[in-house]
DNA sequence: GTCTATACCTTGATAGAC
DNA sequence: GTCTATCAAGGTATAGAC
């Protein structure tokens, strides 16, 4: 296995996935990961030279993260529509992580936009955003609704961060969930012809 | 006047606004707000006691900012229909920070929830999506759709915060305008009877 | 490959002269 | 009221022993 299969390399992105997501990337020190996974700070820089590439490590990891839970959506059903539904009930499935810490990518993106370093980190964000994108466009067009397939998809990712934001900020659990009906109720209009 | 009338003062409050929204909260230092007001490290602390007491008078600034949107908005029509109208096009027409830097109230959210402390800064936060909302509510009130205002208001502010979120990280002005339209065109639907 | 020690800088905050 | 000098703490990053 080349570097990235390193058994420390992999405790340190996975603590900093954490840190990074229920604090912010600005708010977690290396003494932070450190005292999650055990490993001296020092000892960082033999697999990252810097913080940023950690961010980096993080966000690639978020992306597999993601491809995975649009392949439990294929996996959900044939149906696209269905399979649109599936993945609009992400968030109220994530219940109580959205509650605390809201959208592992929204988050994340809102702090670095604010932020004229950290360019890598960011492309490879708007990338995990693509994919969410370009998969829905794929199950609109598998519906037939190719005109509006691209329109509908940022539609609903937009949604989806709306909901996820609010129930963050009031802890709302009742709307979050009710919110998350009206979005599939959306789509089954829109994709009933 | 008391001393929240000093010159100085506002002119930190004012700098730090600017500050916080362009770069956010964690990465603005003093040094930053000293480049920009020329006012020296030191002297800050006449003024505020912790960073934190800045931060709360730059909410309060926003509080202020976001009640003459309000009074805006009212200005702008008697009908509660247009009215609402006028605030769902917020978005739109601060286009360019939009595109830039987001939400100034939403973005900040963001932040602040993932911090333990700024309980202070945080609650009054809170106060300025109460604010929305209850204007909001009282809209719909008036429009005799009161057993369905409170659902409404936060559908409301969840949708124009997820399109201002997904413009925001997309830079993508075309999709901004044509949401707002769509947000628009919901608020016809709902308020037509 | 792993860990300790430490350099160097910036941070928020303080003390005290003027 | 305003400013300078400085503090202690914590940040990222480096050097080098083992």
């Amino acid at each position: 296995m080349g570097t990235k299969g390193s058994a420390n390399r992999q405790r340190i992105v996975e603590a900093a996935d954490r840190l990074f997501y229920s604090r912010g990337y600005n708010q977690t020190s290396f003494s932070d990961i450190s005292d999650e996974t055990g490993i001296p700070r020092g000892n960082f820089y033999y697999y990252f030279k810097t913080k940023e590439e950690i961010l980096t490590a993080v966000v690639e990891s978020r992306l597999t993260i993601f491809k995975d839970m649009l392949s439990q959506c294929e996996a959900s059903s044939d149906d696209p529509r269905e399979r649109l539904l599936t993945f609009a009930n992400m968030p109220a499935l994530n219940e109580s992580q959205v509650l605390q810490y809201g959208c592992p990518i929204g988050t994340l993106s809102s702090e670095l936009v604010k932020e004229q370093d950290h360019e890598v980190s960011q492309a490879k964000l708007t990338a995990v955003f693509d994919l969410l994108r370009d998969w829905c466009i794929e199950q609109f067009n598998a519906l037939g609704l190719s005109h509006k397939a691209h329109d509908f998809s940022l539609d609903l990712l937009a949604k989806l961060q709306g909901i996820t934001l609010i129930a963050n900020v009031y802890h709302d659990r009742e709307f979050l969930h009710r919110a998350s009906g009206d979005v599939k109720n959306w789509l089954t209009q829109i994709t009933s012809n």
